[in-house]
DNA sequence: GTATTAACTTTGAATATCAAAGTACTTTTA
DNA sequence: TAAAAGTACTTTGATATTCAAAGTTAATAC
């Protein structure tokens, strides 16, 4: 029932990470602490913990003159992220199954 | 992004429990134990901290002449569950749209 | 040379999570 | 009738997680 949810994925920051780099294949530290609403250091920190685990990239470079860091997931990260909103989505299709009745 | 998102529901335990309580309208302790393999004093308290929300109500009552304590999903714990699996759902959206590039 | 931007790291406190052990009460079994 | 087992916890304690705030480094803009 809940064995196909990862843990690294469990807190909402860590999805929402996941999930800006679905849909933008490369995002820079500004954008996510934006979108996320989230302090620097936070988002530094889960960031931090989806690279232990592979699950995400780092590039650090210049724009112009400022430095940019920026992050995108790896092929392993994308595969676990999968398996992870799949099992999400299987909890969702028993609620749907039951909402026909 | 992840504004949908309940806290009292990240945790897989909590999802665990929630969506047994969408599929059968009442169900006991130790068939979540069951279902959900967990110990059963993990379990007890991810059930206080729900009933703390007041996400789901407990029945005591026996069956022959054993104990048997139930517990049914609220009108306020399907609502919100319902909500934070809509968050789900919008994120699991966004990555399928991405799967069609 | 002061302020600002960028991207952290560190600190520390609060909270969460979990297994294991203990509890209370009853019933079943030998 | 004594021991074992079942039910549903509570308590304990250790570990892990989460977060904001403050500090840091290094460059750039003013």
């Amino acid at each position: 029932m809940i064995e196909g949810i990862n843990k690294h994925f469990e807190n909402r920051i860590r999805l929402g990470i996941m999930s800006l780099l679905m849909v933008n294949q490369r995002l820079d530290f500004n954008r996510m602490k934006e979108s996320l609403q989230v302090t620097d250091g936070n988002l530094a920190s889960h960031l931090n913990g989806l690279e232990r685990e592979k699950y995400i990239e780092v590039r650090k470079s210049f724009i112009g003159k400022k430095p940019n860091t920026s992050y995108r997931a790896t092929s392993e990260g994308v595969e676990a992220f999968k398996q992870h909103l799949n099992a999400l989505e299987s909890i969702i299709n028993i609620k749907n199954q039951n909402e026909r009745n």
